[in-house]
DNA sequence: TGATTATATTTAAATATATTCATATGTCAA
DNA sequence: TTGACATATGAATATATTTAAATATAATCA
């Protein structure tokens, strides 16, 4: 079976996501990082916040680096962070849509 | 519970994270086009390609309109072309980081 | 060495997703 | 109005993902 392009695309989409793996790259954002601030940054039990981030390392998303004790994880590639942006930029764009149609039909009972 | 950007991402990330549905869009990044054209592009089985677009357009993603017989699909928003276009970077960012991993390593067994 | 801390892995249950098949709906043309 | 075509929907099944609990590993410290 010839592999096309879009099987890795969607690897890499899946890959990302989930709100979990979201909150935890948007915390990488700023920087390498130790799994002991991730934890309580994305709010979450140790091993399912270990499960994700072994989700984002089999995607190349992001890499490890033991240090002492500790294990730091950083984002391989900065362009994940412009997808995420444009990401962004879609579910902002889905949202002002609903706006300007609830305006359109003169709705006046928004809270 | 307070939503968060993460959820809305996640949805939108969900719903491109499939092969089938990266080829569906791949066809509507030339113009509007009918189911009729779309399903012998993705190769796919007319009731499997209806329930991917179904998903799409619950994402708000692709928009449909009944033409006659037929039923043309748009994609919503053009930011969804430059997020995929994001994505294929990431994949061939990484491809190329095992190329160039295999050639530092001095691997010539390539085919 | 033994205890403690940080992180990963395994497992099982719950849930979600993809595919297929059968059928329904709506439109056109004879 | 009947039949053919284009598309959607629903149910059934197979498969994958998410989560939490328990357990394992590895580094550090007393």
């Amino acid at each position: 079976m010839k592999p096309n392009i879009q099987e890795f695309q969607a690897a890499v989409l899946n890959a990302l996501a989930h709100p979990m793996r979201l909150k935890i790259l948007e915390k990488l954002r700023a920087g390498p990082c130790c799994v002991c601030k991730i934890i309580p940054y994305v709010k979450g039990e140790q091993s399912n916040v270990s499960h994700h981030l072994q989700i984002l390392r089999r995607a190349n998303i992001v890499r490890s680096e033991k240090r002492g004790q500790e294990v730091w994880y950083e984002v391989v590639d900065p362009v994940i962070f412009e997808l995420l942006d444009k990401v962004r930029l879609c579910v902002i764009h889905n949202l002002t849509r609903s706006h300007r149609l609830l305006t359109t039909l003169n709705i006046k009972e928004m809270k």
